[in-house]
DNA sequence: ATTTACTTACCGACCGTTCAGTAACCATAT
DNA sequence: ATATGGTTACTGAACGGTCGGTAAGTAAAT
């Protein structure tokens, strides 16, 4: 016994490490994971500690309950992105039809490539469950995403790059695309052993759709 | 006593009916409209039989278990759709251009506008949880779905309509603004109380995509 | 020695599933 | 028409496993 003592005394690493700052961030990382693997209801809250690294008592010291957790993974993850395409808009300085490539490749590269791809999917499967992050999501990400493109849309028609067409709508045709492949791909990734061809997809679109909207 | 005898065998309406080639198809339309609200796990079968007219125990008489009245659902609904599309492709004597407008909106008749259109979002929210469906879902609906759609680009291709774009690219372009509307449309539903502009948004995307894939 | 981040063991509610019992229906007889 | 007996579609209550949430206890840090 005491030989036992000693030992732990003398050498043994600490089971765990006291990291109160990092916890919350590491807790929201991993809930992301299963969330988007398993869905909200099918996510069990110890397996998401788990892949933590902490058991389950320590989640709720950091979050109420699973929903909060939820909302804050939701919050956390995906308003940043939004702010960084509008800060590109607001600092590019080319035509129009650049910056609508640009941005279309830019989603893809900060949702579509990462671990984010999986938040518009779970927030279209549990919208119906939480109507008021739902609405935070609407107005934050959606309705934000669809004024940055309008914006570019209309400088497009003005300066006589683009058709008159209507903006709002063609903003939404510009994402919808990429919105649809982001929640497509990884659904169907086992039944697509030869891969989604990315770059064709996302080359084809663009073609198409500045073909489309271009004037003459 | 004698008096609620009398009464009972005379007149009282009965308190349940038997109607076993009804509830099966009643029972699944139910569970269509609760998954699609609630999704697969947060859907109570309880809610379901309620629903549908019957006990939980009924459900149990015509579906072995909540999984297997899951796929039922799924299996049941989408597929002949895709078959109609596939006879309206098979009869059209017209211009691609002139198909791949009657197909669009043909979709949006069919799907869009029916409670079918909680189906391609369960799917997408549940792949994960069901391979076996998701492959039968991905091969008799998703595939199926690009192959008509690829064959009428292609047709437009070799007669000149078209310019020469990937053609499996050019399908799944021709539908993601549908998919994604159907899925985003009653997700936010709420949140959009002005309601979803489906007339404009169709035509819209009709115009740009036509433009955007016609020979000059 | 004290504080507190973290673990562990537990509770209670919920819900899929089962099954014994019941009521509707039907065939046959009166 | 009404009664009787047999079949089965359907009900309803109970069971048992699972998991969100809690709180007592332990070990790291200072």
């Amino acid at each position: 016994m005491s030989h036992a003592v000693a030992q732990s005394k003398r050498k043994s690493p600490p089971r765990w490490k006291r990291r109160k700052a990092a916890r919350p961030a590491e807790i929201v990382a991993a809930a992301l994971e299963v969330f988007v693997e398993r869905g909200f209801a099918a996510t069990k809250l110890a397996d998401v500690a788990r892949r933590a690294g902490v058991t389950k008592g320590t989640v709720y010291l950091y979050f109420e309950s699973k929903e909060a957790l939820f909302k804050a993974v939701v919050r956390e993850t995906i308003v940043p992105v939004i702010a960084q395409g509008e800060a590109l808009a607001r600092s590019f300085t080319g035509s129009a039809r650049e910056l609508v490539e640009r941005l279309v490749r830019e989603y893809w590269r900060l949702v579509g490539e990462t671990a984010l791809a999986g938040i518009p999917k779970l927030m279209l499967a549990e919208a119906a469950t939480f109507p008021e992050l739902t609405r935070f999501y609407y107005d934050e990400v959606v309705t934000r995403g669809h004024r940055l493109m309008a914006g570019v849309i209309e400088r497009g028609i003005q300066n006589g790059e683009f058709r008159p067409v209507d903006v709002e709508v063609a903003a939404k045709l510009a994402m919808s695309p990429l919105m649809h492949a982001v929640v497509v791909r990884r659904a169907f990734a086992s039944c697509m052993p030869e891969g989604f061809n990315v770059r064709n997809y996302l080359d084809t679109h663009i073609d198409l759709y500045l073909h489309g909207i271009a004037k003459h």
